[in-house]
DNA sequence: TAACTTGCCTAACGAACATTAGGTAGTACT
DNA sequence: AGTACTACCTAATGTTCGTTAGGCAAGTTA
């Protein structure tokens, strides 16, 4: 018996976890089924429910996890004492290795959440809002100080967030470009998408 | 050409995509039941089956109909005389405006076609592909004449395609933004995005 | 040794699911 | 008047769903 009692999960849990995360973001949350999800696993489906007391509470487990590892692993950067375009980069970076790093968490980070049953799903919203308001705060700290040109900072956000977060969906480690590749092309963009430099011929203002 | 053709429907049958549309797109194709769809049409549930064989022709016939909408609205622009730039912005503005028009089927059109059984499954996804290919090939365009930057055409094309398409997500009409100013704000995001002048950027060749 | 815990089992529950069979009014056309 | 079609109905099909009850064998602890 180990002498902590900091609730770590157990293996099993985690095991299950685990299979849950490839079942649902394979399949979708209402569309795996636990009959699925213990076949997975080579046991019988009521055998899951001396884990986990439903299968809302397993989707809770992974989204709730995934969030943290969101918010623990990004927010931090917008805090930093760099200049503002830099923070941004960094934050973009550090966004897009934690989707390579929990690619199928982050099929329900993003979308298999909302099936989530009340009072899970506000709590959740919660926090991605809490997410999100980092993003557009850093962005209106920079065009305060010039750095970005004078763009909607909620939009923004809104445009930058959704197009990292299709990453999820294509992404192959197998694949021709490597974390770094794609952290850097999608930071030129975004980061360019903000500058206030005249981009050489749009005639938006 | 055409991959399928679509007929005229009845009103009746107009009738039930309509509801379906909004039932898919706020529930989730699998979560929204024939019951669901029928008692919005204040029917019994047998009665939609004398008009649709099952519920994935009803999700057949939205998503076809929707990406014919795309197709035939966007890529026309890819082929006009102007000049590449030009002719993006056009295609983004006009692929805003098609989300907007049609905001439910959109969300089956990004999302939900996913539960589509095959073969119509596979005819559709070659369909965004094409779709797809046309803004590929105008970024490859723009990069050989020296418009855009060195970016990755599918790359761009993905983060590109993604942050437009997250719109139908938040838009309300009663929002603050207008569809033009939508237009505008996304357009400057992404032209800017591939514009050859280098901002404060580590990797530029 | 006895009690407790863990992790699985068999078996079944009621509910919800998409779908089908067969029928009936009302309307339109011949 | 007869035919055919439209749009719905009632009733039921078989399947799958999440979940529960109760039990059993093995391992751990007292």
């Amino acid at each position: 018996m180990p002498i902590t009692r900091i609730q770590d999960l157990s293996l099993r849990k985690q095991e299950i976890l685990s299979a849950a995360r490839g079942l649902f973001s394979k399949k979708g949350f209402q569309t795996a089924s636990m009959r699925d999800l213990a076949q997975t696993l080579d046991i019988k489906p009521a055998s899951l429910y001396s884990h986990y007391q439903s299968k809302d509470e397993i989707l809770w487990e992974i989204a709730i996890r995934c969030a943290r590892e969101f918010l623990d692993t990004v927010l931090p950067l917008s805090e930093t004492s760099l200049p503002v375009e830099k923070r941004l980069e960094q934050m973009v970076k550090a966004h897009i290795s934690v989707i390579i790093r929990n690619q199928d968490a982050s099929a329900i980070f993003f979308q298999e959440w909302i099936h989530l049953e009340e009072p899970r799903r506000s709590e959740y919203k919660a926090l991605i809002d809490r997410y999100e308001s980092a993003f557009i705060q850093l962005i209106e700290e920079g065009i305060g100080e010039g750095i970005f040109r004078n763009a909607n900072p909620r939009f923004t956000t809104s445009m930058m967030i959704a197009s990292i977060n299709w990453i999820h969906q294509w992404y192959r480690p197998e694949g021709k470009m490597s974390v770094e590749d794609i952290g850097n092309e999608a930071a030129h963009f975004i980061l360019a998408g903000l500058s206030v430099s005249p981009s050489n011929d749009t005639n938006v203002r």
